[in-house]
DNA sequence: TTAGCTGTCTACCATTTGGTAAGTGACCAC
DNA sequence: GTGGTCACTTACCAAATGGTAGACAGCTAA
């Protein structure tokens, strides 16, 4: 399932063969489909771990941490460190999700608390006065859509002579929370 | 090509089969064939067409606009409109860049230009005491991001309720406009 | 000892895929 | 009218793809 994850990701659900996938592994694709019954099985497999590893690592990122800014933080610098550790974790969900159903539905359903938590943390701090108004789902999609470019795009860093390592994973991080303190800093 | 755009952008490379290309096109894969000999000279055509036709856009949208601050909300505009009005052009210039050798290098070649000449942009705002100072690339590589990160997720926007319509991409230009706005204005 | 289960393998199979070869009709210059 | 080019077709083909069937070895329980 790693080895699925990181290839689903990197060349895409149908740009990997079980054939392939399998000699990278060392074994027949016999033994891919024993375990796993179809590639359809297979990918729903790698999606429920990538969407519950992924939900564990945000959950891990926030626990004791206090709401507001401070949680923010905590997720922006958890995200950007995930799109440098396991950047196949983003990018297989996203992959996934765009095969069309039923599996955008399925991608979907995983990752709704986690958007459902986050709109509902920004608004609660909104209403606390720890953030400024506006509208939570603009800002989150945008925040998010940063870290996934990142990872997506990853050949376009190239472009710019940057590589997705943890001094360019710290600027990027900077740049987000400098971006997303000015939305959500409360007016003073 | 522009089925075969529209194709790449939605379904990638890997999934779109020169047969159903051509069904879709009421054609035979054959005539495919013979105007582009292979698929991969289908997909050097497309891409070479689309970093054309992605560098005339933006390069319409700032003509005459002047420099600084509303160079950067031109371009800002103009990109959300092409997520909006083009998307598969944006789509297919990343599902290409991601295929790897020589796929990355063309593309990286073809769109180099356009970097650099906005990383020029931006240092010479800089320099010129139109913008505070910071890492172009940074403030680049981020708010392409976005823009990239929104048309390459849409089933993301879909779990929060959201489509890519001319509502979404307004208030989405207006959060990265906000974004940008903080980290470029200069300090007074 | 033996029966059964598990994980893997070899051997196939039908379909799909990118690509080649050889035509066929329409048009066009001479 | 005739030769040639152009756009497109039908008819194939070899390789790759997801998947099935059945054999085989190792382990465990009776």
């Amino acid at each position: 399932m790693r080895a699925a994850t990181v290839a689903f990701a990197e060349r895409g659900v149908a740009g990997t063969s079980l054939d392939l996938l399998a000699a990278e592994l060392g074994v027949t694709k016999q033994t891919i489909l024993y375990h796993f019954g179809s590639k359809s099985g297979l990918i729903e497999a790698v999606l429920a771990r990538a969407a519950e590893d992924l939900a564990a690592e945000l959950e891990a990122a926030v626990a004791g941490v206090e709401a507001g800014w401070p949680s923010v933080e905590a997720v922006v610098r958890a995200s950007f460190g995930l799109a440098v550790r396991r950047p196949e974790l983003l990018g297989v969900l996203r992959e996934i999700a765009r095969l069309g159903s039923p599996w955008s539905e399925s991608a979907l359903d995983l990752l709704q608390p986690l958007v459902d938590r986050a709109i509902v943390a920004l608004n609660d701090g909104m209403d606390a006065g720890l953030f400024q108004s506006g509208d939570a789902r603009l800002i989150l999609v945008s925040a998010y859509a940063v870290v996934s470019g990142v990872v997506a795009d990853s050949e376009l860093l190239r472009a710019m002579g940057m590589r997705l390592d943890l001094r360019t994973a710290a600027g990027l991080r900077r740049t987000l929370l400098s971006f997303l303190g000015a939305v959500l800093a409360p007016s003073r």
